[in-house]
DNA sequence: TCCACTTTGTTCGGTAGCCGAACAAAGTCG
DNA sequence: CGACTTTGTTCGGCTACCGAACAAAGTGGA
């Protein structure tokens, strides 16, 4: 009864503490500009009591007056708009074999990006080594004066246990065994450093930047290495009880399918994913001798463009593809009833050529059929999505406590 | 962006608002006894700030001291506890062909009971009447001098849309459209009435007295005339963007499978629910001569008395049940990761004769099987669980606004 | 038995956050 | 040009809460 009591007081995700100031700073961000009046009415506060908090919130730079706007009817209001240059942030995304770094301003703006293939799997130290170089190089790019990133967000493709989220991917990855990568990039750029798991940080960017703007429940798909998915439900990150929430790699879609690695049969991941996706190529190739495929560098993005050109067998694994994310996603309808499903990831730039397959598969399988499958829709965030929703971690974090933004005191 | 923010604010199962009253109120009513210091250690406020809330909560009569507890080393602390007799709720069950009725005090004890079968269905008018007559019946059984009931909580077996409570049934039940059932009951008790949909609340009644104690975070299943889940959700009932979350009758579990009323094929509620559970055994009673249910009544009662009985039939019936919920279940561990999974309804007194093909289905289509498995488990609540899950939504809505209690004044 | 020490619950200023009224500044509109 | 609006600030006051101090009521050691 105490534990329960406890954990809900202390829950991380709770709701946005911090009181009006952190509310306020929020609502000049979500904003272009806006006025002192205009919160107080948004807010359901006063103009004093606004004036107040604005009063404080200018001399740190997070916000600042930009002239006035029009008329009312009165006195004109002074604008003031959130200072997305205030400071910068470095979104790290740990691929399965590739480390991606972008630095971003405060309005989720890529100023800079650095990627580069590696074998992470097998190589912790090397990686943390890379993701290291990597944000000191976006750094460096932008000059001498630049300002110092005033925090980290890492994704991992892994999930991430909200009760000890720095024990992370020894579960997938048995060489990242107590290496602690967190640290290392604490310890050299000293700032902040959050992690979470590559879906659930795609998904915080569509929430933020991309098609999920102003949705609050929706699920995001992400097709890459693996499969997996984001869940996002009143506009915050679900990770169920243990932090493996929407892992969806291991759905069984039929029961007589291949074997998969984690011991059952017909897993959604013996179907899709870069390697089954490449050998179903391979075993499709004989009949489709005249491809772009045949004898193409074989790989997802060859995929992907020779599906865009309308080649045939790109087309046909494509549709196989889509079909089967469609039984999964059916079920994600069904049970969780989301406002959006948002498919990201590699296969994402298929657009209409993916949804068309996949809509059909998931109106077969769901009660409300046209309702449900008219609200899939493919990402235009592109691969960068992951390492963006990294940064927009951060960012999120920061506006919920504005005492992690630097130069700012603790309320 | 202007609407986004707006929903935030007002949103109805918001953050526990109300302050400090309510937060003192919920701890004494979650512990039976508690003094000022405890209170105090355990919300962060300091003594004389709990001093002043209690002092101001006595007089309402829903908390009261009772007499003084063990010293731990100094003065000895004054006992309180909430007066579960300060007052009455009504939840009432309208199922598929029956209606229940509860009364209940604030502890979720059922003082009084009362059901009767009806063709709900067909019968929007007689159904509201029976209601109010099963209703009055349980307050008339108390005597004269009960208490009016503080509030009625309404179940009904269709998705309950968040956006427009009201318009209800009308989606399943045609003969239901535009009939005011909520209406019909506060017109004649004139108390406030609150409705969710049948396998939320048997979903919140676990979490309050059942298997889910403690638990913030599970699934509850359950089986009758149809199937359904009820998904509770950092300790708050999931209704989706739609209010259908849950609603897996219509999840495909075997593309071969017999036609749906919903016009796909193989769905769950073709396998599993009253109708399909009698049809399978008639199907198979040429196989099983000797079976108890030769000849027996057909309804899901004599089924789960010869399963009991360990009677051949009757056990193959559940065990095929068992297996096609286990693949829905498994569904459910991979994407939503629950704390906990409680299957009620008609099937959940069978016990281990269920829960072992169940845990065997969903442990050969989940990643982490043992650990997952392990925490399926089988209602107590039996029949009732609906009926007290109504009465307990009217209850923690008054936890969490105690403006709601008769004789407490709006804060 | 006495005394030092704890714990509980209350009392009593003091502080911080917020509101509302009043007001000056700056505008619109007939 | 004057009546009315809107914005932003100032200022007094209210409420919630804290911390210190205190009395009441206990424990435990010498």
């Amino acid at each position: 009864m105490t534990t329960a009591w406890r954990a809900r007081r202390s829950r991380p995700g709770a709701a946005r503490e911090g009181g009006l100031t952190t509310e306020v700073l929020e609502f000049v961000w979500r904003r272009k500009t806006v006025s002192r009046a205009e919160i107080a009415r948004h807010t359901g506060r006063s103009r004093s009591t606004i004036s107040a908090v604005v009063g404080r919130l200018l001399p740190t730079g997070l916000i600042e007056e930009v002239g006035s706007g029009e008329s009312r009817g009165g006195r004109r209001p002074i604008l003031m708009q959130f200072r997305d240059r205030a400071s910068v942030i470095l979104g790290v995304d740990i691929g399965a074999a590739h480390v991606s770094v972008a630095l971003t301003d405060l309005r989720g703006r890529i100023l800079e990006w650095r990627e580069e293939d590696h074998p992470v799997q097998s190589d912790p130290r090397g990686t943390a080594d890379l993701a290291v170089r990597l944000g000191k190089a976006c750094l460096a790019a932008r000059g001498n004066g630049a300002p110092a990133p005033m925090g980290i967000g890492v994704a991992v493709p892994s999930p991430v246990d909200p009760g000890s989220p720095y024990r992370i991917l020894e579960r997938i990855l048995p060489a990242w065994h107590a290496f602690d990568l967190l640290g290392v990039l604490r310890d050299h750029f000293e700032v902040p450093v959050f992690v979470d798991n590559d879906a659930n940080l795609g998904a915080l960017a569509e929430h933020h930047w991309g098609k999920a703007v102003g949705i609050d429940d929706f699920a995001y798909l992400k097709v890459a290495t693996g499969i997996g998915a984001g869940l996002m439900i009143d506009g915050e990150i679900y990770r169920g009880a243990t932090g493996v929430a929407g892992e969806i790699g291991h759905v069984a879609i039929d029961p007589r399918g291949p074997q998969c690695v984690c011991g059952n049969r017909g897993c959604l991941a013996t179907f899709v994913g870069t390697a089954p996706l490449l050998s179903r190529i391979q075993a499709l190739l004989p009949d489709f001798p005249q491809s772009v495929l045949n004898g193409a560098v074989a790989d997802i993005r060859a995929l992907e463009d020779a599906a865009l050109a309308d080649d045939p067998l790109a087309l046909r694994v494509v549709d196989e593809a889509a079909r089967n994310l469609g039984i999964v996603i059916a079920g994600v309808l069904n049970l969780m009833n989301p406002g959006s499903v948002i498919v990201g990831g590699s296969l994402a730039r298929l657009g209409e050529r993916l949804l068309v397959p996949l809509s059909e598969a998931v109106a077969s399988r769901t009660l409300v059929a046209s309702a449900a499958a008219s609200k899939i829709r493919t990402s235009e965030l592109g691969p960068r999505a992951t390492a963006l929703g990294a940064a927009t971690h951060v960012l999120a974090a920061a506006l919920a406590d504005p005492s992690l933004f630097p130069g700012v005191k603790a309320t």
